[in-house]
DNA sequence: ACGGGAGTTTGGTATATACAAACCTATATG
DNA sequence: CATATAGGTTTGTATATACCAAACTCCCGT
């Protein structure tokens, strides 16, 4: 008695559409910047009127806010991001240990989570020789494709291959620089290599110029549960240090992030 | 129990009840920290069934994540919220100067915005002495009264004294230490001596032993759109520290702030 | 094995939703 | 100045859908 309508994705679960509806229109609201009304009805493909209700309603709940003619997500939203970074384990585990290793360095550290096969930012922290601003902007703002970055390379080489095969079928390859990985094939073999030498790089392979070390992070449950990684210019980032140096501290890193994991779990295990 | 129709303010816009009650559930996830399905279900007044679906809706959107038989908001907000703060002017005008007040004076320094009569910060930076961590995550994960903050203060100095009495009115007084105000009369004693000195202190109002100095940030068009505050233990901000340097300090950095918003809104007028 | 609490699925129906089209309201256009 | 046009709001209404209750499954403790 599974399929009776059958309908899209997986299985039949009854879902609420208007929270669908809704949440299609915040995600315009946000990949369109500062939209104007008749902005998010072109985006959305929902008639005019029911649009208006959606906003009205959206906004008086806080998720929205509109100033002038341009609407924009509300400011309840960083709240609620906020509260989810607190309740994240990883987070509280590895703030200070970011923090560390962006004073050591002086450049850009990352922690990140996988979400739905993409890379979330939980947190970063800039040393005092960290540049491109612009482009860790966009990168806290949008989830990232996982073979894009040391850190969602990192993260990949601990799933299971069938998954990263799952992921790459539903986000396909979207090409950054001319060195960013294209094909299954490459990606596999890194992941071999990622997995045996315990740490990932990313070689200009998503900003030209940029290059990144990141490692993955294990739960007491022994499952990725995130990654922290470097990031600098090449220009900086080259030689024995990034062959040997950096990777080395943002394992270590790592492994204090994973320590501090376990001995929260015993604090609190219910 | 609720009226029919109840329609608050401006005559009588349709809503998506759905949202509404979407929204009860992702604040009753917030408020109630990681609980579970029956948690919810006493929570909010919904049949099991009618959660059970919203539930599923709200993670399958990624508003949502289910850890084990715990619920908790999902790390989608964190993007969001991240993607709020950097549309916001002020925030994009203000954090440098909240970094640079951070490092002269060595204590928290907040940039804070009022929303539907609450203070919700937007970028916190400790300097490196700041304490009381633990306030600070508070701090930054709920909404504040604004009658219990300095920066709070100094935002209803600038509103009008009417909003102010409707504000309080909704919200009530709640007494957080034996100095928090409690009555109407003296809060709009305070703001007038707020609007005169052109800064606002908290003295162990809202925290014992906590004493913090803030000014509002009044945008290009005149109006108050936030407001930075300096906070720190009573016994470092006493005497001329407490009653005239950090409030030059204070006061310079929202200038400041003021300035590049100014400069910001010539750039793109659009 | 059994009871019971926790969570899930299902049927039926009241109603909330979403469309279309009418309706305003500014801003351009002739 | 009149008119056109796009941007935005409101309303009537058929129908999709959200909601409850109750049946059901699963899991845990005894």
């Amino acid at each position: 008695m599974n399929d009776m309508h059958a309908d899209d994705s997986t299985g039949s679960p009854r879902r609420i559409k208007s929270i669908q509806t809704a949440s299609a229109i915040l995600e315009a609201i946000q990949y369109l910047e500062s939209p104007t009304f008749t902005d998010i009805c072109n985006e959305v493909e929902i008639s005019k009127g029911t649009v208006h209700t959606y906003l009205e309603t959206l906004e008086n709940e806080g998720f929205i806010a509109k100033s002038g003619k341009k609407y924009q997500l509300g400011v309840r939203l960083v709240t609620m991001g906020e509260s989810v970074r607190n309740q994240t384990d990883i987070y509280r585990a590895g703030q200070d240990e970011v923090e560390t290793l962006a004073e050591k360095t002086g450049e850009w550290v990352h922690l990140t989570v996988e979400y739905q096969g993409q890379e979330v930012t939980l947190y970063e922290s800039s040393g005092d020789r960290a540049i491109a601003m612009d482009y860790h902007l966009r990168m806290r703002e949008s989830p990232q494709y996982l073979y894009h970055t040391a850190a969602g390379k990192a993260m990949l080489a601990c799933f299971d291959r069938e998954r990263v095969r799952e992921i790459i079928d539903q986000q396909g390859f979207v090409q950054r620089t001319e060195k960013t990985i294209t094909d299954l094939e490459t990606l596999f073999d890194e992941l071999e290599q990622i997995q045996a030498q315990g740490y990932a790089v990313n070689d200009e392979e998503e900003v030209r110029g940029m290059r990144s070390v990141g490692t993955a992070i294990t739960g007491p449950d022994a499952t990725v549960c995130g990654a922290i990684s470097v990031t600098a210019p090449t220009s900086r980032l080259s030689g024995d240090y990034f062959e040997s140096e950096i990777p080395e501290l943002v394992m270590e890193a790592a492994n204090i992030i994973e320590v501090n994991l376990e001995t929260a779990g015993v604090q609190k295990p219910r």
